[in-house]
DNA sequence: CAATCATATGAATACATGTTCATATGTAAC
DNA sequence: GTTACATATGAACATGTATTCATATGATTG
């Protein structure tokens, strides 16, 4: 059955039937929406893209990005809850890195296709 | 030279130097996280994963995804205007696809990886 | 233990964004 | 040409989000 929306009555009920029924679930729907969304912001694809050549340093990014250091600190928090960075104490110092292969991979991708594009 | 953002001392200098010099240009950055954004939304995920099964028209969408015609309208635009999708007129319908594998590349990488995770 | 430094975080603010509502455009049917 | 339908879009509204400011926490140094 296909809910009422609007007036439309042309829909090609076979198609939409087939495709509805592959759709994702919600849990991960919303998991795959919040991963691209985590990325979906230059701080933070800066962050990363910094902590893929290296570990670094709350004030060494602070350095290179040219921000304050409460607006690093929130992003990396941001990044730290989505899994995407780990991190180590060191005395004062707080030494952050990329979590695993994947946030690689896609930053990789999106650079990839970003320059490519021109 | 490194600017003077709050009062930290213990920066490492030519790690900050090394990867500075490697950052991305404005432009690609930009670039990057527009991309990201496009699909770090649940609504855009869904039609997008739709029609990486099939060409669909727009009242297929709104049944599929079983959301109001103006919602999945404007989302459509935004998607276009990041050449995410292409379109063909026929008549009054007009049907929608994936624009390229790149598209399909970022939808099952997403995919795969929260699925994965599980 | 007082002062300093590195980092974290809550609150406030400004801005971006997704959906709805109303309406416009364009095509087809009568 | 009038009506109905499919889609597009501007404006309004509500919600999210990124940064700043102020301040807290926790570790080191003198």
């Amino acid at each position: 059955m296909i809910d009422d929306v609007c007036q439309i009555k042309s829909i090609n009920e076979k198609a939409v039937k087939e495709v509805k029924s592959k759709m994702l679930d919600y849990d991960i729907l919303i998991e795959i929406s919040d991963n691209f969304k985590m990325l979906g912001d230059p701080t933070r694809i800066q962050i990363l893209y910094a902590l893929a050549r290296r570990e670094l340093c709350v004030c060494d990014l602070t350095a290179v990005l040219n921000m304050s250091q409460s607006a690093i600190s929130h992003q990396l928090r941001l990044l730290r809850t989505k899994n995407m960075v780990k991190f180590r104490k060191e005395g004062k110092m707080v030494y952050y890195k990329l979590a695993d292969e994947h946030v690689v991979k896609f930053m990789e991708m999106g650079v990839a296709h970003a320059t490519e594009k021109k």
